[in-house]
DNA sequence: CGACGGGACGC
DNA sequence: CGACGGGACGC
């Protein structure tokens, strides 16, 4: 076995070597890891057929027929080299065994680098298994309804106390395919921070045998945020979903309604938008149908919340009676039964829509008793679409709903002004400027909406806040990103909460890592 | 005023 | 059995 030096060595001669591939640039053969493949093939084959036979799995970024280095003849070997691991999975599993134009049979297997020498074919058991971080309060069944959207899960595992029965943070999802397992790892929320399990087997014990346990912190990401720990016991154990595919961005963004550029002059415009959790049972067509019996229902979309395991509408009227009068009438309706809507307005209109004021007033007076009537029947008549029974609304429960614990989902408010929605940088992506975060209350937004607000300058790496703090860092990829969004967020609101955004001290200079009695 | 998160499975 | 080509960029 190489000592530790040469190896490091054997590893730069590698990347320089395969940093330097054909016409389309560079391409590092080993990022991302498990998407390059090795083929077996006939000394016949070319790589115009290969190329035929693969492209169908996603882009070539580089192939390669092995040859011989002074007769030119093939070796009947070949490289196929992806963007993507699930790519290159998907083409090992649809095309291991497949027989070439001369009838051979072809062997596809993911590509070790040369220092390493381990293959892994297509029955490969390291390559189904994911670990992941998720709340203390996630049973298997919310792992599996977030994680079943990417393939045919076999199981479900979370690691829990002995004694409390409380869930550690963390879990595995075995699926049956490595290129379910890829696509988990590729598409799933980044909090979940998916990665391959490491076999158990081969996971290093440290010196003392123990096992290294994560750290009390390590949930801290999660526990902060109201949103994430506190699922409404309604939301659990709901049972197999039979979602549509859930629709974000690509950085995992609720794209949430057209907002920013807020001016105080907008807050009437604003008072037609309502936000809805809901069931995540609730599909957009049906959130439609139910908002859509008070007229002026001119936009609706919803979301699936993957932390949260609920599922997250904006409705838009195109004017503010509608809306106020949607949000008096449907709040707290409970639908299906047993799972009651919470529905807000943006905050800043949460005041002018209460109570007295004469926009509300106003907006109960436009309602005629006609429409009051034809939302009470549809109410009353109409099958429940989803599941269960529709129950009478409860139409005089009082809006004043106090500022919950779990579903402020007004995210995407701010007052600054931001360009669009951009995508973040990968997680690996080197880090070039961190930004200090200061929230003016020590409840700070829910992490949805920081990321919405910190991501329109690009390069957004991670924001996140310290545990019951009222701080925390954005990382950046890029120096001119992070100063953009000093310039646009310093000062300004998100959520209602004040921030104060500068460039970071450098990271406390922790002791070294290491054991204290070595 | 407001300064620091980081991963593993009882056999 | 079946494991690695060609050669840019900017200092």
């Amino acid at each position: 076995m190489a000592s530790p030096g040469e190896r490091d060595r054997e590893n730069d001669k590698d990347r320089d070597r395969e940093m330097h591939s054909g016409y389309r640039g560079y391409v590092n053969l080993h990022e991302p890891p498990n998407s390059r493949l090795f083929l077996v093939v006939s000394r016949s084959t070319t790589e115009r057929e290969l190329r035929e036979m693969f492209d169908k799995f996603g882009e070539i970024q580089d192939i390669l027929s092995v040859k011989d280095k002074f007769t030119k003849e093939a070796k009947g070997v070949a490289y196929v080299k992806y963007g993507k691991s699930s790519q290159a999975c998907r083409a090992m599993e649809e095309l291991n065994g497949k027989s070439l134009s001369d009838g051979k049979p072809m062997k596809v297997l993911i590509a070790q680098s040369r220092s390493s020498s381990c293959g892994r074919d297509v029955e490969d058991e390291d390559l189904t298994r994911i670990f992941v971080m998720i709340p203390k309060s996630f049973t298997e069944e919310d792992l599996k309804s977030n994680f079943q959207e990417f393939g045919d899960i076999e199981y479900c595992r979370i690691q829990r106390d002995k004694v409390s029965g409380e869930g550690k943070g963390y879990g595995y999802v075995r699926y049956m395919r490595p290129s379910q397992a890829a696509l988990a790892i590729e598409n799933s929320d980044r909090r979940f921070r998916a990665i391959l399990a490491e076999p158990k087997y081969r996971l290093n014990p440290n010196p003392q045998g123990d096992w290294h346990q994560p750290p009390e912190s390590m949930h801290a990401n999660f526990g902060y945020d109201p949103c994430f720990q506190g699922v409404p016991p309604i939301f659990k154990n709901m049972g197999p979903k039979t979602l549509p595919l859930p629709h974000f961005d690509d950085f995992g963004c609720h794209p949430g309604p057209p907002l920013s550029n807020l001016t105080s002059d907008d807050s009437l415009d604003f008072s037609r938008w309502l936000s809805v959790t809901m069931d995540p049972c609730i599909t957009r067509e049906q959130l439609t149908a139910l908002f859509g019996l008070i007229p002026g229902l001119d936009f609706c979309d919803a979301q699936k919340d993957v932390i949260n395991s609920c599922r997250l509408g904006y409705v838009r009227y195109n004017n503010p009676a509608s809306a106020i009068y949607a949000k008096e009438k449907l709040n707290q309706f409970e639908y299906p039964p047993g799972s009651p809507m919470m529905i807000h307005f943006a905050k800043d209109v949460e005041a002018a829509t209460s109570g007295e004021n004469p926009l509300r007033l106003m907006a109960l007076q436009l309602v005629t008793a006609q429409v009051m009537a034809e939302v009470s029947s549809h109410f009353t008549d109409r099958a429940q679409p989803g599941r269960g029974q529709m129950v009478q609304p409860q139409m005089m429960q009082s809006t004043q709903q106090t500022r919950h614990a779990n579903g402020d989902f007004e995210t995407s408010f701010t007052t600054a002004r931001l360009p669009p929605k951009q995508p973040l940088a990968p997680m690996n992506t080197p880090m070039k400027e961190r930004l200090f975060v200061v929230c003016s209350s020590s409840a700070p937004p829910p992490p949805e909406a920081l990321t919405n607000a910190f991501c329109r300058f690009g390069n957004l790496i991670e924001i996140y806040m310290l545990p019951s703090k009222s701080y925390g860092y954005a990382k950046y990829a890029d120096e001119s990103s992070a100063k953009a969004a000093i310039e646009a967020l310093h000062g300004q609101e998100v959520c209602g909460v004040r921030l104060k955004v500068l460039p970071a001290d450098p990271p406390k200079e922790e002791a070294r890592k290491r054991k204290h009695t070595v």
